[in-house]
RNA sequence: GCACUCGUAGCUCAGUUGGAAGAGCAUCGGCCUUCUAAGCCGACGGUCAGAGGUUCGAGUCCUCUCGGGUGUACCA
């Protein structure tokens, strides 16, 4: 969107400088120097074609700028051209196409027509939503979002670990406790319910071996189809089903397929005959696996256990190809974090192996990991789990609900009770969520309560202020104006209006490069940048009366509030890509 | 050992094919009979871990050193 203020600068700079358009568009960009112009150009390179010095081509082109665009500022400062347009032509360009479209500033059409599967969330049912996957699960559905935005057709997946060897020892626990299914259903957590019959069950198979083989027997008989088996089995996944919707409702994600682990359990087999055919695999201590010491990789892939079994990449492979043929992606991503690095690189490289020709589209979007600050050894640490049970994503989410209803209470005590509730959680939940995604998410999130809930700051409910800030502006705009005259470009004469249009303009860019990169920060940060122009545009009015959008002057407060308008759409939508409420008041 | 990853202000972090060192928090000082002060303005704070190299130009690319983190065969 940004082209639209550097296109009708780009003729007379490429002629100047003899380059090609295409040259100047990718060097003309906003200065690294915030509050020095509005857009500047690096002459360094250009200087070369031109065959004279940076400093002399950026002066050349000053002079050739400001004769034909009569209106900008032109300078030159050393090697580089800083420009600065007027507020009206800034105006003029960015408001006309947000009016027609104001979802525009945060679309792109780079993805029309191609389909992108994310991979996301994937939690072991049986167990708890630790906090810890909330990264997994609100980088995933930015991700999904951001997708969706620059045009992609996208696929969210839920790949459940819903299989494995820990089932047939909750069915042996289940018998041997005597459960019914009323049991269950009369749990306040059914999740709970299972994982501390899960706990009980290990100690006793730890202390007696005939517990043990009776988890083996039950183990057995998940694999070999037992109808009984399989029905508990089903009641188990119903159970941490209904629990983790609960979870996913409160945050607002949905998938599009919860295919898990068991689904593909017994489709393995063409696989595994296709590996065997290409002459792939080879024994390695009684193990099948796909040697890899020729792309790189000492260690190799490990199809088959020694038993038999089938392992992880194998189970990767096999849903990748499903994948595949149901949805003929054009790209694929795993959210999944960067201990696993290796597992992608070798399953990835085994699908090269294969001749697969979704295999150069697969990516692993890994991230860093939890830690908490300890105090005792005073230094960042792992989650800590309380006897066994990891921290719980809801508690931390009820808590920074919590917070932020005190908050509410102490700076906006007449909202009504009900909204107070419906704020709390926007914002409560903004400030965990936004704490998990500000940030490149390869770092490690270092999670402090007295942190991420401050909120102060580059925050969530920072983004969310400027918002509910311009609605409040909206409703009182009536009051003030019943019989407003139409907006006028014209009249956005002031340097924080222009500033706000240079942001919002900033943030198509943004969002094409958060999806190339898969880095929902990057769209953080741009709205970031937006909100505190925000900030401080409507702070202004403060002391200058004659500054705030609902001043005297009709016609000039009518033209204000269509950027408040503009404004207020671009951040509610981008909170909403990111996965945060956006209220209307706070 | 090998692989990956990171090292930028007291703390947490940005820094887009190499092109002008930034933000928030914390500390200190200002701004409310408020278009919501969850805000704004300012001050303080840097040998970009270190050393070489490539380049007109390096926080960014290459090599090495130091220091952290993670992974490294039948769990997922």
């Amino acid at each position: 969107m940004q082209d639209l203020l550097t296109a009708p600068l780009i003729a007379t700079i490429a002629e100047t400088a003899k380059a090609t358009a295409e040259q100047v568009s990718k060097l003309l960009g906003p200065p690294t120097k915030a509050g020095m112009a509005d857009l500047a150009l690096p002459c360094f390179a250009l200087a070369k074609g031109a065959g004279c010095n940076p400093a002399e081509l950026a002066g050349n082109i000053a002079s050739a700028l400001e004769t034909t665009h009569p209106g900008i500022q032109a300078q030159a400062a050393g090697p580089f051209l800083n420009i600065t347009l007027t507020p009206a032509a800034v105006a003029q360009a960015i408001i006309t196409p947000c009016l027609e479209n104001p979802q525009r500033p945060l679309r792109s059409q780079l993805g029309d027509g191609k389909t992108i599967c994310v991979d996301f969330s994937s939690p072991n049912i049986a167990k708890h939503l630790a906090f810890h996957h909330i990264r997994s699960t609100m980088i995933g559905n930015a991700l999904a979002h951001l997708y969706d935005a620059a045009g992609w057709n996208t696929v969210r997946i839920n790949f459940l670990g819903d299989w494995g060897t820990a089932f047939g020892r909750l069915i042996a626990g289940w018998k041997r406790e005597n459960y019914s299914l009323n049991d269950l259903n009369s749990a306040e957590d059914k999740v709970t319910f299972l994982n501390e019959l899960y706990v009980r069950i290990s100690q006793a198979a730890k202390a007696d071996e005939t517990v043990m083989d009776e988890a083996r027997a039950w183990s057995k008989k998940l694999e070999d189809g037992d109808s009984e088996a399989r029905e508990l089995w089903q009641i188990f996944k119903d159970a941490s089903l209904t629990e983790f919707n609960r979870v996913y409702d409160l945050v607002g994600v949905h998938f599009d397929s919860w295919k898990g682990e068991a689904y593909y359990e017994d489709k393995m087999q063409p696989l595994l005959d296709e590996l065997e055919h290409s002459g792939l695999l080879s024994v390695s201590d009684d193990a099948t696996v796909v040697d890899l010491s020729d792309v790189g990789l000492k260690k190799p892939c490990l199809i088959k256990r020694a038993d038999g079994g089938t392992l992880y990449a194998t189970r990767d492979l096999t849903a990748c190809d499903d994948r595949f043929a149901e949805f003929n992606f054009d790209r694929s991503v795993y959210v999944v974090d960067l201990g696993q690095s290796l597992h992608f690189k070798e399953w990835y490289a085994v699908a090269k192996k294969l001749g697969r020709s979704y295999a150069d589209n697969l990516r692993h979007v890994g991230f860093g990991i939890v830690l908490m600050w300890d105090e005792e050894n005073e230094k960042w640490a792992r989650v800590a789990t309380r006897n066994g049970v990891p921290m719980l994503l809801t508690d931390v989410l009820n808590e920074s609900i919590e917070r932020a209803r005190a908050i509410i209470e102490e700076k906006n005590p007449d909202l009504p009770e009900a909204e107070k509730e419906s704020v709390a959680k926007a914002v409560g939940m903004g400030a965990v969520v936004f704490n998990d995604l500000k940030n490149g998410r390869t770092n490690d999130v270092k999670f402090k309560f007295e942190d991420a809930l401050n909120m102060q700051g580059e925050t969530g409910p920072y983004l969310q202020f400027a918002h509910a800030r311009l609605c409040s502006i909206e409703r009182k705009f009536t009051d003030l104006h019943s019989d407003a005259p139409a907006a006028n470009t014209a009249l956005l004469t002031r340097t924080e209006e222009k500033d706000v249009l240079l942001h919002i303009s900033r943030l198509q860019a943004a969002l094409e490069r958060a999806v190339d990169e898969d880095e929902p920060s990057v769209l953080a940060s741009g709205l970031l940048s937006l909100a505190s122009t925000v900030s401080s545009w409507l702070t202004a009015g403060n002391t200058d009366r004659s500054a705030r959008v609902l001043c005297e002057d009709a016609a000039v407060s009518s033209s204000r509030l269509q950027l408040v308008r503009i404004t207020r759409a671009t951040l509610g939508e981008g909170l909403r890509l990111l996965g945060l409420g956006a209220p209307e008041r706070m």
